[in-house]
DNA sequence: TTGTACGCGTTATCAT
DNA sequence: ATGATAACGCGTACAA
């Protein structure tokens, strides 16, 4: 099989290299007769130019890379889409990148930028435990969007972030069932020995107990498994069925991540508890999935789609050194919806 | 920022360059006290190899590429999962692309062999609709794995494919619900004009119904939206409704998707159909998601793990030249389970 | 065991 | 408008 390099075609079309070099790369001082001839050229031949070449030069390659911690997780699949939409609409490529769960995302990082001459990055998940040193040898600008709290040890002058209050939102959450007469109720955490959303999610919960003089009973705190995806509806139907064999009293079971909640409310199915009348229900995150379950799940909505846009708008804006980093705290969206009810008198 | 290149650690160490490179590829003919040496200026100046430098060089980049159409689908995150632990025991990396629904897969499966110096692709998803020249013009070996159908006029030497024989599964899965009694059984289909497995399925369908005697009503025949993405919640839901609409008489609805189903599910729920009693309701793929359902959900189980492991298989088989192209058809397995039942009588 | 020098395919600079 | 040529960072044959 032939594979005919920049050369070749200037050889074939009795012309430079240069030439040709700007007959692809639409460079204006070029005659329009002469470059037809070239592109015809490389239509006939099937030249295809080498991006690694390419790379080794340019300075600029209008790409940006977005590394994903978890692709599992349906939460970013949606990220992932608007972000590509974004990239596209600004004539930008976008490289995704799985990273794997014992892999650090900086050193992913700095290698995929080496590799291709992107101009940033988007972390998506992920925890962050980053030494600040390390972060400074990323020499492109990067955003934190959806990850865990961010520790104060780092400037926040080397890199923007997008996220939700998760503690707060949480809180919230756990506030309503609270106001739905509601005082045992069990919750369903996952990752939360590290510095994650779960643990921050779990933060909020005990909040709010104390806010209102419940006392937090540990035994109705309950981790997901960590052989098993922490957020997969397997461990949340585990997680459940684990609890209930405990025999823990609970009027309400608040899950982390909708995925769980959706595990979670097929063993409270199988043990014959019927939601909501014997068991309030809850997620977090909003999933689509969420408002087609039956009973359809109240959740609390993070704002997926805002989110990404300004993600990419944030990275973007650093990029063409529009604006200094920034930092943006969303509102989540309590949806109420017919997983949760009133505790019977 | 500095950016060391090999050249600059070679200095630093006071050594030459392919000493360095020496160390990073690990040669054996090296000593192992200038090794450590190197290694630690490589750490301590944070030095990573350019790979698009490194590609423009090597032959044998170790690397593999999967291309996705609709990464979406929650089917082809779990296949993906699987391929990247795949590759991970070989020592391979993965490179992960997804390809928009108007872009051409050969295409970019072309722009990306000559970017990275890649040794093989696996093609996820998406139509099979390519000239035998372009498909020609790939220079190494690929793989099909779950796409549409496969013409007639593409020699299969050219390539290996992995798939189910949808048509065959989908019938079988009409046979069940016609052995159950239903004879007015609606489908919910995607992509039905196009050489896509919803075209398959749907043919599977009227297979059974005729081998059967049962006419078949174009009324019950549901398309999704094309506004929407075909394989959505949404889109089930709102086609399901659809068809409740025009009130048309069915006694079980097959979805050519869970996902598909799940919507459905919501919308005969909000109708005030029980599932199964009233309606009898069945998904096809067999994704996680369809056994925590309430009911859970009947469907035609594609066996992932096996298909993804065979993927990569092949393709490593023919990358190392042991064999020709192989062309597999797996059995799927029908999974019957809550939201199936017989018509009352 | 180690170092020098060349070339991979491309783009950018400088002549022409 | 076009062509020759020097980089880009790395691997490797060959020399030492």
């Amino acid at each position: 099989m032939f594979e005919p390099t920049i050369k070749d075609i200037a050889k074939i079309c009795g012309v430079g290299v240069s030439t040709v070099s700007r007959a692809i790369n639409d460079h204006p001082d070029i005659n329009s007769e002469t470059k037809e001839k070239i592109m015809n050229a490389i239509r006939e031949y099937g030249y295809v130019p080498n991006d690694s070449a390419r790379n080794l030069k340019r300075v600029d390659a209008k790409a940006i890379a977005v590394l994903v911690k978890g692709i599992a997780n349906p939460f970013f699949t949606s990220m992932i889409t608007v972000i590509e939409q974004e990239c596209k609409k600004r004539h930008y490529a976008m490289e995704l990148s799985h990273i794997e769960a014992d892999e650090n995302e900086v050193d992913v990082a700095q290698k995929v930028v080496k590799e291709k001459r992107l101009r940033g990055i988007i972390f998506l998940g992920g925890l962050f435990s980053h030494s600040e040193e390390k972060i400074k040898k990323l020499s492109v600008p990067f955003v934190f969007s959806t990850v865990g709290s961010i520790p104060e040890n780092i400037s926040k002058k080397l890199y923007s972030s997008i996220s939700v209050d998760d503690r707060r939102e949480s809180a919230r959450m756990v506030n309503y069932l609270i106001g739905l007469g509601h005082t045992k109720i069990a919750i369903l955490v996952a990752e939360a020995q590290e510095e994650s959303v779960g643990k921050l999610r779990l933060e909020g919960y005990c909040d709010a107990l104390k806010v209102h003089g419940i006392e937090v009973n540990p035994k109705l705190i309950c981790q997901t498994k960590d052989e098993l995806s922490h957020f997969s509806m397997e461990n949340g139907y585990l997680t459940t069925k684990n609890l209930l064999e405990r025999k823990e009293k609970f009027t309400a079971l608040y899950a982390v991540s909708d995925v769980l909640a959706i595990g979670a409310r097929r063993a409270l199915y199988e043990a014959g508890l019927r939601v909501p009348e014997d068991v309030s229900l809850a997620g977090y995150d909003g999933l689509d999935m969420a408002d087609y379950t039956v009973p359809s799940l109240t959740t609390m909505r993070q704002p997926v789609e805002e989110m990404a846009k300004d993600t990419t708008r944030l990275l973007f804006d650093v990029i063409a050194k529009r604006t200094k980093h920034q930092h943006i705290t969303y509102e989540a969206e309590l949806l109420i919806r017919e997983s949760t009810a009133k505790i019977p008198e």
